[in-house]
DNA sequence: GTCTATATTCAGATAGAC
DNA sequence: GTCTATCTGAATATAGAC
């Protein structure tokens, strides 16, 4: 089955914001990566803006499947932490790429309103699946000494976030792994 | 005494990239802000690459000062921790600068070489600080449960990036300060 | 050191044929 | 839906007068 060009070009559009933010490439670039040209890209996303909307709108759809999809496989608040980490540790690739929103917190001052809301729903979403792995964690015992959960989904989103400027500057996964370890020491196995 | 143009640029630059990235703002939003035209800027700094590197380069010897002034002004390892926390917090200003680092961490693959070392070199210079200060505040007991240092490091440069991305999504400080409000529970006062 | 003027390239975007 | 052709504005950068 052939990738039709709407969904070739918010792949191409979503790896390239992910590896040099939103400000970072051109209608020319997608249009030679995706092997049509950059007129034709105006017939999908009128402006780079309603693009933006649809690249935010698309990852914090699979964000909340991935999130459920974590739910259904894994039973104990630790192992779905775990599960977590190892998706933000995936979204690095080979270490040139972040997460979307990651991207997008530079850039948002070019963002449309429209963008922003989804930005923030991203956030929204992800923060409140912490907070419910945190108290799941808390009373199964699966995560040692459990505080505040809405602390502690604060805490660890920004830990993630950082692991991965941190991974990604350096072109190094490892700096992922340092920075996310004494987290997973609090999960228990 | 009146800024020399130079810095007045500097100023100007820094205080851009931190709010938009070094690919969000041109010469002519420079030279708007100096009061100068932008012709005039390549006098000072020939390429914007030039302009990067020398941001960076200036970001970094100012860390290296701001660090060996919190060494020099607190004897524990808790209280120079705290302080640093309290540096990054106010990097964030009205919650709408990030950090250079950060900042430059996104439009990375549109830097030259030059700055790109000076990144790392930022990374390098802050990771062996807090290296330091989290061995002292493990044996003068200001912080709690001191693991391995190099771990304790890279897990607070992130947490704090973290936070300052937190923050300046939703233009809201209280995201920092409750990302970083468990680390701040090992510090005794 | 700053200016005007200009070169060049590229950005996002539109019109209209096929 | 995709194309060619084109517009308009803005980007970095240079030349040369003052």
């Amino acid at each position: 089955m052939v990738k039709d060009t709407k969904t070739a070009l918010l792949d191409s559009a979503e790896a390239a914001a992910r590896r040099v933010g939103f400000d970072g490439f051109s209608y020319a670039d997608l249009a030679q990566d995706v092997g049509i040209r950059k007129a034709s890209i105006h017939h999908h996303f009128p402006s780079k803006a309603t693009l933006s909307g649809a690249l935010m709108a698309r990852y914090a759809r699979r964000m909340e499947a991935a999130c459920a999809d974590i739910d259904a496989a894994r039973g104990t608040g630790g192992a779905r932490l775990k599960a977590l980490v190892q998706l933000y540790r995936a979204a690095l690739g080979d270490g040139t790429q972040l997460c979307l929103c990651v991207a997008f917190s530079i850039s948002r001052d070019h963002l449309s309103a429209d963008t922003l809301r989804e930005v923030t729903q991203f956030r929204g979403i992800t923060l409140q699946w912490l907070q419910t792995v945190f108290a799941l964690g808390g009373s199964d015992g699966s995560i040692h000494a459990v505080q505040d959960t809405q602390i502690e989904a604060a805490s660890t989103l920004a830990l993630l976030e950082g692991a991965q400027l941190a991974a990604r500057t350096q072109h190094d996964l490892g700096r992922f792994d340092m920075a996310v370890s004494l987290l997973e020491k609090r999960i228990s196995s």
